[in-house]
DNA sequence: CTCTCCCT
């Protein structure tokens, strides 16, 4: 049999046997899984040692170990062999090791050296898993520290070369062809936004797979974001397609193995079939006859957040390498059709590859495998793309706040065993906990489950975990059946016992009983302590986390009456999460089990409902207060800064600004732009509102509510920021009043960024031949010159010349209308009068 | 409106 990937193995072998590290691109169907590692097996520098093949799932290594043993004329478990969880075909003869990701990595630390393995093989890097990016940076520390002789192959199909190449030591890459046929790809633009409604999407692919159906021979594979999407486009196409005859089918990894297997499998009958699928038929399921593709463009992935430490999913658009491996899909019987639904030119606008997960993932595992490896800092090692460091440190503080990790990074020894269990180290600490309180059975149940898929399958659910537990149980006493009349799936949960009973005999024996009893939601705490859940007081099924978010159960959920809950499984969401997986837990055993990280404190806050200040003792847990009661003795200073804090929401406003200190703060405002460099101080809202602590706090000693402020004489309070001498000259250089030639004393107005003015009745002018002026003299007063009755007549800041000019115009119309007032032809020998006329 | 995969 003649496969593409013959065409370059000569070449391949060459590269491989001068160089440290190479890498091989070929798409899809070239046979390189299966040929290459079988024909490295006897070169010569690998001198009798192994070749480890890594793939990225436990079926695909089973199928390549088996494909390759028999083209050997054996079976798996001589020369070549396999090792995944759960099972292994390997014995002293086998010299290819196919194995799984976690596989891979526990071999490494068990022993760095790889011992007696001359070369490892990278299968499907371009799906850029977490475990292999580890993986490999691992190999290269392997390589540079203890053994310069192992040699690495990279085979991938489409990838961004360049990196990798220059992470290896600008390894060279060889490429080869794939066997498959030309997919002809029709672009059907529709309405779809970039964040289309899951309805919205299902219209799309429907009409789409009816084109398909009448354009199209054979069956077709539709690419969906997930179930719901799915479901609704099932519901449609039933509907439209009942009497054709055409069989729908939906295809995602919930599904029980039954339901795969008839999506999976070609029609005995011959009927044509539609499969409504998720990402999962792109790599993990190969589906038997299919020549017609339709995408949507779209698929749903987490989104980890580090801030709260939750994942979110998400709908994105596909990148252009997923686009093109699910066109391939058409293509593996003969030619075939793509339609995709979106433009050429949306086209442009997709990511060329997906991220890789360490980009976006819960990085906990990741830091306690560096940790047992002996790497505290990323930056030690060398990767093709470092793990962010905000997530990073996320993960790291909190195997730090669970004790698994030393302030400086290192393992603890409890650590050390958290790190050694294959569960994700939330779990292994929940693990290590319950064998203290003596609940190790119920633990390695727990930790299953949270493991596996979800073994209830009805929509409405419950989101708690004890119904789970109960269908675990049903299944343990009384067989299948019992599981399913709890709703549960019986082969989802033979998979939990299976990691079950694993864990199980991890643990035995090991540790001492220190403390009795614990609950289930007891034992999720331990591993979820920053999701312990508070109902809200006014909420119905809103809860709030311990690490500060919301978060809710669905409306109809029988958890809802729980003060607490314990969290182990949510989506972010947008604004709230959701709770998916949960327990009670009572509040006795909270305060039992936390006692250690519960805090008492006073605080004292303001109440702005009540503008008051109130001090309570408080009672929490981190984010979570769990009781409150009054506190009659506050702290003199904290109940002052509550105070302030107070004034600070309210604004300046609230405190009584009377005419006085008004006039006070605008004269000084005056002052300083006037005489800038003279030390006035700064009275404007900003400056004031930030040094309330300076000279507003030492007047409020005693005080605890707003109204209170009211008996403050804030002129006096602002005059005291005054020294003697500058009170002096305050009155000097910007007075209050004015005294005038008819013996008045006049309020003069001040704003600030203005001149000074000086309302009054033309007749007590008189005699005064030039405009006042302030300030030393240096700011002359602007004159609002007043009738008898109070009346504006003329705004100026020249007196010489108003009398000059314009009073003898005025003096001739108020003649007219005030004939009993006092109008002297000559206003500057005159004599000045406060009332109609000078006294004789 | 619950993606997918994996672990001595």
């Amino acid at each position: 049999m003649s496969l593409p990937i013959h065409a370059i193995l000569p070449q391949l072998r060459a590269q491989l046997a001068r160089q440290r590290a190479v890498m091989l691109s070929a798409p899809p169907g070239s046979g390189k899984t299966t040929v290459v590692p079988v024909a490295l097996l006897a070169e010569e520098w690998l001198a009798g040692q192994s070749i480890l093949l890594l793939e990225p799932r436990r079926i695909a290594a089973k199928l390549a170990a088996g494909f390759m043993a028999r083209q050997l004329g054996e079976e798996p478990g001589q020369r070549v062999g396999y090792r995944v969880r759960f099972e292994s075909r390997v014995s002293s003869a086998t010299r290819l090791e196919v194995v799984t990701e976690g596989v891979l990595t526990r071999r490494l630390q068990d022993d760095p050296e790889l011992t007696g393995v001359g070369l490892v093989i990278f299968d499907e890097f371009h799906e850029r898993s977490l475990q292999a990016d580890l993986a490999l940076t691992l190999c290269l520390d392997v390589i540079s520290a203890l053994r310069d002789d192992l040699k690495i192959l990279v085979m991938s199909a489409t990838l961004d070369t360049g990196p990798l190449s220059r992470l290896l030591h600008d390894a060279p890459v060889l490429r080869g062809e794939g066997e498959s046929h030309p997919v002809a790809v029709e672009y059907l633009p529709g309405r779809l936004g970039p964040q289309p409604l899951p309805r919205e999407l299902a219209g799309e692919v429907a009409t789409a797979v009816v084109r398909a159906l009448r354009e199209q021979p054979g069956d077709i594979l539709a690419f969906l974001p997930g179930a719901f999407e799915i479901r609704l486009t099932a519901e449609l196409l039933r509907g439209a397609l009942a009497p054709e005859g055409v069989l729908v089918h939906p295809l995602y990894g919930d599904l029980n193995l039954a339901a795969q297997g008839a999506a999976i499998e070609p029609d005995p009958q011959g009927r044509r079939r539609v499969i409504l699928a998720t990402p999962i038929a792109e790599t993990s399921l190969t589906i038997e006859g299919i020549s017609t593709v339709v995408d949507s463009g779209f698929k749903r992935q987490p989104q980890f957040d580090p801030n709260s430490g939750l994942s979110r999913l998400t709908t994105q658009r596909i990148s252009r390498a997923s686009a093109t491996q699910r066109c391939g899909r058409a293509g593996r019987l003969g030619p075939g059709h793509c339609y995709r639904l979106w433009s050429l030119g949306e086209e442009q606008g997709l990511r060329p590859f997906d991220p890789p997960e360490i980009l976006n993932a819960d990085l906990c595992q990741l830091v306690l495998d560096l940790a047992l490896w002996g790497v505290t800092a990323p930056e030690g090692l060398r990767w093709l793309d470092p793990p962010p460091a905000g997530h990073f440190s996320q993960a790291r503080e909190l195997l730090q706040g669970l004790d698994a990790l030393e302030s400086q990074g290192g393992l603890t020894p409890l650590g050390r065993m958290v790190a050694e269990l294959p569960v994700h180290p939330r779990l292994g600490l929940m693990l290590a906990h319950a064998q203290e309180h003596g609940a190790v059975a119920l633990a390695c149940d727990l930790a299953a489950l949270l493991s596996e898929r979800d073994p209830l399958k009805s929509r409405d659910r419950s989101a708690d975990i004890e119904e789970r537990l109960h269908a675990l149980a049903a299944l343990r006493a009384h067989g299948p059946a019992a599981a399913r009349s709890l709703d549960a799936d019986p082969e989802a949960c033979r998979r939990i016992l299976q990691t079950s009973s694993q864990l199980g005999r991890l643990l035995t024996s090991r540790g001492r009983v220190k403390e009795k009893g614990i609950s289930v939601g007891g034992l999720l705490s331990l591993a979820f302590p920053d999701r312990i859940a508070q109902r809200r007081p006014a909420g119905q099924g809103q809860y709030k986390l311990s690490n500060g978010h919301g978060a809710r159960l669905a409306a109809h959920d029988p958890l809802n009456g729980c003060e607490y809950l314990a969290v182990a499984e949510l989506d972010a969401g947008k604004a709230e999460g959701r709770i998916f997986l949960a327990a009670p837990l009572a509040r006795e055993e909270l305060f039992a089990l936390w006692k250690g990280k519960i805090r008492k404190e006073e605080k004292v806050y303001w109440d702005e409902e009540s503008g008051t200040v109130k001090a309570v003792c408080l009672t929490s847990l981190a984010d979570l207060t769990l009781e409150s009661a009054p506190q009659p003795k506050p702290d003199q200073e904290k109940l002052l800064s509550a105070l302030l804090a107070g004034i600070r929401t309210q604004g300046l406003a609230v405190l009584p600004w009377t005419e006085q200190a008004q006039a006070l703060r605008s004269r000084l405002e005056s002052l300083r732009d006037w005489e800038p460099d003279a030390g006035w101080p700064d009275l404007s809202d900003g400056q004031l509102l930030a040094t309330l602590e300076e000279w507003l706090a030492p007047w409020l000693t005693g005080l605890n509510r707003l109204e209170q402020l009211k008996k403050l004489d804030l002129a006096a309070i602002l005059a005291s920021r005054l020294d003697w001498r500058q009170q002096q000259e305050l009155e000097r250089a910007a007075p209050t009043h004015l005294q005038v030639p008819s013996g008045s004393r006049i309020r003069l107005r001040y704003a600030p960024g203005q001149p000074p003015v000086l309302a009054v009745r033309l007749q007590e002018l008189f005699g005064l031949t030039e405009t006042p002026r302030i300030c030393h003299g240096r700011i002359p007063v602007t004159l609002h010159l007043l009738s008898p009755a109070q009346r504006p007549i003329q705004i100026t800041s020249d007196l010489a010349g108003f009398w000059q000019g314009a009073y003898h115009a005025v003096k001739k119309e108020l003649k007219g209308r005030y004939p009993k007032h006092y109008w002297p032809d000559d206003p500057l020998t005159a004599q000045a009068t406060a009332r109609a006329k000078p006294r004789s």
